[in-house]
DNA sequence: GGTAGGATTACG
DNA sequence: GTAATCCTACCT
């Protein structure tokens, strides 16, 4: 398993460079001081002059921490019942984060689950308020700084990884974001091809891949 | 002070 | 297809 966090200064570069760099990565969250692992699977990366950004018009209370430093957590809530994880990038000023829509669990970190079993439950990532249920994210998390301390952060992709990508003969999808009504023209949506837990399929999956 | 609608999910 | 459910942003 992953071990070597990514620092704060890792976060500090546009949006759309950093969300396909985090697939392959591990989130990291801690409770009850047990690390669960989850490998991210689904990002989407949002950002400043894109209208389907929470910061595209001006900043708020809620977004205030997207126009911060990189390298916090931005949580909402959606629908008045689900939460979603963002990581905030960018430099100060430029508000911009990667909404994390999707991880993975192997099989053992399921016995840190209490009352799911990996058979029925093994998509119980797939999806940005799931993966915020199952690891126990909400609002009180937004505006921590990713760390040890606050009990969630990444981990970046164990050696080899994109070495194995080519070898499968590439395997991260870009296509479109999800749940969007504005700023659709973008394909700013990227996940892991081989992955049972992506939330959403392109039906053009296999065409557009890095 | 009121309200439209949303970076979703689960169920039929 | 659509109900559930509530906070935020934006309007008067």
């Amino acid at each position: 398993m992953a071990k070597e966090i990514l620092p704060k200064t890792w976060f500090n570069r546009h949006s759309t460079e950093i969300a396909p760099e985090l697939i392959g990565c591990t989130l990291v969250r801690i409770i009850n001081g047990i690390k669960i692992y989850g490998l991210i699977v689904e990002t989407e990366a949002y950002s400043k002059d894109d209208p389907a950004c929470h910061a595209y018009k001006k900043i708020t209370n809620r977004n205030k921490i997207m126009f911060g430093e990189a390298g916090y957590v931005y949580v909402y809530q959606i629908y008045g019942l689900h939460h979603c994880f963002n990581i905030v990038t960018d430099k100060k000023n430029i508000p911009s984060a990667v909404l994390l829509r999707a991880v993975e669990f192997q099989r053992e970190e399921f016995s840190k689950f209490s009352n799911f079993s990996y058979e029925k439950f093994h998509r119980i990532g797939s999806g940005p308020g799931k993966l915020c249920k199952i690891l126990q994210i909400d609002k009180t998390d937004s505006e921590k700084e990713l760390s040890e301390n606050s009990g969630l952060f990444v981990c970046k992709r164990k050696l080899g990884f994109t070495k194995d990508l080519d070898e499968k003969v590439k395997n991260i999808v870009q296509t479109r974001r999800i749940g969007i009504t504005k700023g659709l023209e973008l394909n700013w949506r990227w996940y892991l091809k081989e992955s049972r837990s992506v939330s959403v399929r392109a039906p053009e999956e296999g065409l557009q891949i890095i």
